[in-house]
Formats: structure tokens, sequence, C-alpha cells
RNA sequence: GCAUCGAUGGUCUAGAGGUAUGACUUUGGCCUUCCAAGCCAAUAGCUCGGGUUCGAAUCCCGAUCGGUGCACCA
């Protein structure tokens, strides 16, 4: 059965857009090579991208290794929790998920069991592919991070990166101080991720290197309003919220504004995110009735995220494919680096008006107190800023001991000071999204097969912003001057930065038809009158129309179409 | 990973033990004044590794990749 996957990827292959990658010694699963054009379609997508973000949004792009450093990814969580415990049954060698067997048999808790414990608690358990019951079996941790060793000697532990995320997440410091000292500020990263897939399929939805686009917002915890929010506020498209899932309902058309007001989306922050997300995977080429955002439900949300929604991209062969995640992160990456590397990770925001507050200082006195104490003293000096003080001295935790410091070695002071700010760690409002999922949407959204006189036509309708091709330039005949003129043309477009393909081969309506299957909006074709009166045709991919405009237009013109700032029909 | 089905030029395909058929595409030539026209020629293939056999695209075993179901998918 052949569906619109086969033929995409048939044409993806033969055309050049994305093939299996080291064919000569047999493909490896979850690795894909993108051709010529496919290249040109990835950074044609990605700068869009950089369009949205960078441009508009003013989040500045950077580069970090993909490789990172054990304690980068202890604490992301990465090295504990992006590891499945499995087991190999015996019987039947099926590979299971150890603690998913364990919970179906109402033992709790049983992923945050050691290996050992775990086996113990199986092995009395019926695999369930089999029946078996288990017995003796090793539970082992899969990690699904690819993981290396840095330097020689295997000394220190290195991991492919995840996400690119905590790259980003570990730069906070001098990003701040790169934004002046200001929230909310944003950056965002583009590169691969590296994911060891247990078993990757669905050809290239599911890949073990990929290619991520992520930003990452970090805005004021109490400050979740987006300045801009007004631009989205009236943009409305199909929620299908976590209440109308657990309801079985389907999705609701919102404006963001009423979103917002009901609740449905938490915040400002999110919703903005969300509407920029439809207007750029509309850009791109993805249908708007075969795009939804559906809202993680409870359980499905990662324990820390205030609110997370995909959106999913309907593919006829994959049906609804989660290709966005767009998540309120709230303060947990931070929280987790600040912790892991001692570093504090928060933002210093100035009050409008310095506050005058109260405040109580204990000052210890030294001179008794360093005799006494000897070592201890500079601890015990500290920790007394924490306590509460009795009325006949002060009990204070120094090293797991306590040590009551009577109260004539302190003095308490009452003070009214000026309070100028406030050490805040931000949230993280982060849009996620999948570069190659989308280019796969692109290619099967836009693949069109339609009847021209008793022929099979095989169209890609790219917008004329993604497609890899822009302008092809034909001579009529390849002789007679015209191909010179053509060849002119098509170095005029190259110069302006347009990639222009000259072809002379074969006759003038195969060459169409190639241009057609690899996207190419437009084709300007010189003919004999050309020679005369200095036009030629353009001729529009989509509805195979020809208009004649004066050869002099084109470097002004081809550009603006292709950038969308003129439209064909409006030649006609 | 388990089960199952499949794999022949770039693409589709014939081929059931004797060195691979045809079409399309591509390239060159002729022809051709706007949507895959025609003619001539050329390029190009049995997924990989073992085994059986004088001889394997063909039979057997294994691997790889791909489809489907299960499992997995932070």
């Amino acid at each position: 059965m052949s569906d619109v996957f086969d033929n995409v990827m048939d044409l993806a292959k033969r055309r050049g857009f994305v093939w299996p990658t080291t064919e000569c010694y047999g493909s490896v699963a979850g690795f894909i090579d993108y051709g010529p054009l496919g290249t040109l379609v990835k950074r044609r997508i990605e700068d869009l991208w950089r369009q949205f973000y960078v441009i508009s949004e003013g989040y500045y792009e950077i580069e970090c290794p993909t490789i990172g450093q054990e304690a980068m990814y202890i604490a992301s969580g990465h090295v504990k929790g992006f590891s499945d415990k499995m087991c190999q049954c015996p019987a039947c060698n099926e590979y299971l998920r150890a603690d998913h067997v364990a919970e179906a048999h109402n033992i709790p808790n049983a992923a945050t069991l050691s290996c050992e414990a775990l086996a113990e608690k199986i092995c009395t358990l019926p695999c369930p592919a089999c029946n078996e019951v288990l017995g003796t079996v090793e539970v082992f941790t899969f990690n699904l991070m690819f993981q290396t060793t840095i330097g020689p000697g295997s000394q220190r532990k290195g991991y492919l990166r995840p996400e690119t995320a905590q790259g980003i997440f570990v730069d906070f410091g001098r990003l701040l101080r790169f934004y002046r000292d200001k929230l909310p500020f944003g950056t965002v990263q583009i590169g691969r991720s590296y994911r060891n897939e247990i078993s990757p399929r669905q050809g290239m939805i599911r890949l073990r290197e990929f290619t991520q686009a992520e930003a990452e917002i970090f805005v004021h915890p109490d400050m979740k309003d987006h300045p801009n929010f007004s631009r989205y506020a009236d943009y409305a498209f199909p929620l299908l919220s976590s209440e109308q899932q657990l309801r079985g309902l389907e999705a609701k058309t919102y404006t963001m504004k009423e979103a917002v007001a009901a609740g449905v989306i938490a915040n400002e922050y999110v919703a903005y995110y969300l509407a920029l997300t439809h207007e750029l995977l509309v850009t791109i080429g993805v249908m708007p009735s075969r795009l939804r955002f559906r809202q993680h439900l409870p359980d499905e949300r990662a324990h820390y995220a205030e609110d997370c929604w995909d959106a999913e991209i309907f593919s006829e062969r994959f049906g609804w494919v989660e290709t966005v995640g767009i998540a309120d992160r709230t303060d947990y990456d931070l929280k987790a680096h600040a912790e892991q590397s001692g570093d504090s990770f928060t933002a210093y925001i100035q009050f409008d008006e310095p506050r005058r507050e109260k405040r109580r200082v204990i000052n210890a006195n030294m001179g008794v107190l360093g005799p006494k104490y000897r070592g201890k003293a500079k601890a015990i000096s500290d920790a007394l800023q924490e306590v509460t003080p009795g009325p006949d001295g002060a009990t204070v935790i120094v090293d797991g001991e306590e040590i009551f410091v009577p109260a004539d070695l302190y003095e308490v002071k009452e003070e009214e000071v000026d309070v100028r700010g406030v050490d805040v760690r931000p949230h993280v409002i982060e849009p996620s999204y999948g570069i190659d999922r989308m280019i796969y949407a692109v290619l099967e959204h836009s693949y069109f097969e339609e009847e021209v006189e008793g022929e099979i036509r095989k169209v890609m309708r790219f917008p004329s912003r993604i497609a890899p091709v822009q302008v092809a330039i034909f001579p009529l005949m390849a002789r007679d001057g015209l191909d010179i003129m053509a060849k002119e043309i098509a170095r005029t477009l190259q110069l302006q930065g347009i990639l222009a393909e000259y072809d002379d081969s074969g006759a003038i309506g195969r060459r169409y038809r190639r241009q057609d299957e690899i996207g190419t909006p437009f084709a300007v074709t010189v003919d004999y009158d050309s020679l005369e009166d200095q036009t030629v045709t353009l001729r529009d991919r989509d509805s195979m129309k020809q208009v004649r405009i004066p050869k002099d237009q084109l470097a002004d013109l081809i550009p603006a179409l292709i950038r969308g700032k003129s439209s064909f029909s409006s030649l006609i």
C-alpha cells in the first residue's frame, strides 16, 4: 500500500531532500542525511525561525558544545531520570521496563528502587509478553544519553546533549549580564541533540540525532504578562485543553486573550508563544487544518511544569505528531543548576523606590567568641544571623553540632535599612521545536499530485520562502543566443542572493515538471520574442499561468515574489 | 528488542539453480518556437556476510535496513 509517506519519501530520496545515511555500509536506524535540496530547505526553515525569534523577539542565539560534562546532566536530571530500568525475560528474550512490570502488580514507587531491589521484587512476577515467571533476572539501567569520555584515560564522563536547553541554562549568569541585568530576556539555540532511542522508526520522525530549535525565555516569576501580548491578543486557533480531553471533547477555538482570561492557558507568555508558533508553522507551509495545540494532561506533564502544550501536526501516516513543545518550566532548571554548582542563578531586581525595612542584625562579640570557639567562631557568627535568639542566648547548629551561645556574647540590634531590590530566580518559558519533524510535515503537506493532460504532475507547493531553488531560468531553445540571455538573467539574480537554476536540457515542458517536483515557485523562460523586445515569460508553479514581463524588472520582482512582498496574481 | 512481512539499475518491474527483462528517469546527439512529444546511442542493478552446489538474484542460516503489531518514546 503506498500512501503520501511513501510518495514523499520516494521523492525526497530521488530529488535529494533526505535519504538514509551511510547506505554503502548499510544504513543505521535513527540517522539520516539531508541531501542538497533538503539542506537548503532546512536552512531556510531555520532562518525563518531566526526571523521570528532572534530578529523579531530580540532573543539572541548562542552555540554551546554538543558534548557536556557529567555534572551538568546530573543537575538537569538526565543522568538519573533519563534512564529506564530494564530487564530481559529469560524465557522469551523480550526487553521489559522492569519498573512497569512491578507497578502493574501494585508495587509502589518501583521506579525509585535500586536495580537489585527491583530485581528481587519482580522475580515472582510473570513476563507480560509470554507469561512465564521471570525468576532471576538482572535489572539494568538504559540511559537514553550517548555517553563518551573526555580526554585520554577515560577520567571524565561526557554525554552528548539530549537537548540544547541545558547549555543556555548554565550560561544564565553571563547572559543576564549581557542583557544588562534586566528581566525578561531570552536566548535561543539551534543545534543537534542526541538520544539513543531504543527503537527508532517512522522515517525522520524519531531520530537518534536531530535538530532542535529552542528558546529559553527568562521571566520574573510574578510577571508573566508578555509586554507585546497585544500582538497576538486577538489571534485565534483551536486549542485542545486538558479539560476538553478529559471530557472527551474536541478542540475549541479561542483568541489568546480569551484563553488566558478563561484560565485555559496559564499565562500571557505561554499564550504568546503558542500563537507565535502557530503563525510560524503556517508560514513554513504547515496546513492550518492539520495543526492543533494540545495541552498536556496533568499526569503527562513534568512535575515542575506549570503549563505545557504541544503543537501537533497531522500526518497521513503517523497521525498527530508532537512537533513543538511550549512549557512554563518555572524555576526548576535554574534551581537545579544552582544547587549543583553553588552559583546563585538569580537576578537582582531593583525596586522602583527603595523600601525601608526593619531588619534585625546580630553582632557577635568576636573578641570573646573567637578565643572561646576558635575555628568555629566564624561559622557560629554567621549562623547567629539566621536564628531567633531566646532571652538567655541562642542555639545554633554548626556542622551538625548544636551550640548554645549565651546572650552576652552578642548584641541584637534593630535597624532600618534601605532595601533597593531583591534576588529572584526567574521562571523559564520554553518553546522547543523539532526541526526535522517540521521539515517532514512541510514535505508531506506540500506534496500534491494532479492530472494535467493525462499525465500526473507531482508538485511540491512549498511557500516560496522555503523552496530550495527559488527560480528556474530556461532558454526556450539552447541556441540562437537564447541561452546566453538566460544565463545572464540567472547570473543577475544569483548576484542578488537568489538561488536561480539555469537549465537548457530537454523539452521545455519537461523542465517545468522537474522544477515542479522540487517545488521551485517560479520559472523564467527566454524565447525568440525576448530577443526582439527584452521581455520574458514568468511562470507560476501552482497555477501554471504565465505572464510576460520586461527582463529588467526581474531583479526587483523575483526577490519581492520570493519574500512575499508581491504576488504573482497581482501581475496578471 | 520480540513477532511478522519485505528488499533486483536513480525509480518501478520480469526473473522459481546456468551470469538479469522491460519501462521510466538521467547523460550525449538529432529534432523541436512554452508544459514530461519523437528518433538514435550511452550510463547504471540482484542489501550485506556465511552455507549448500560444478554453478545461487533464486535454496538454507545470520545480519542490516524498511513496513506492520507489541514493547519503548525524558
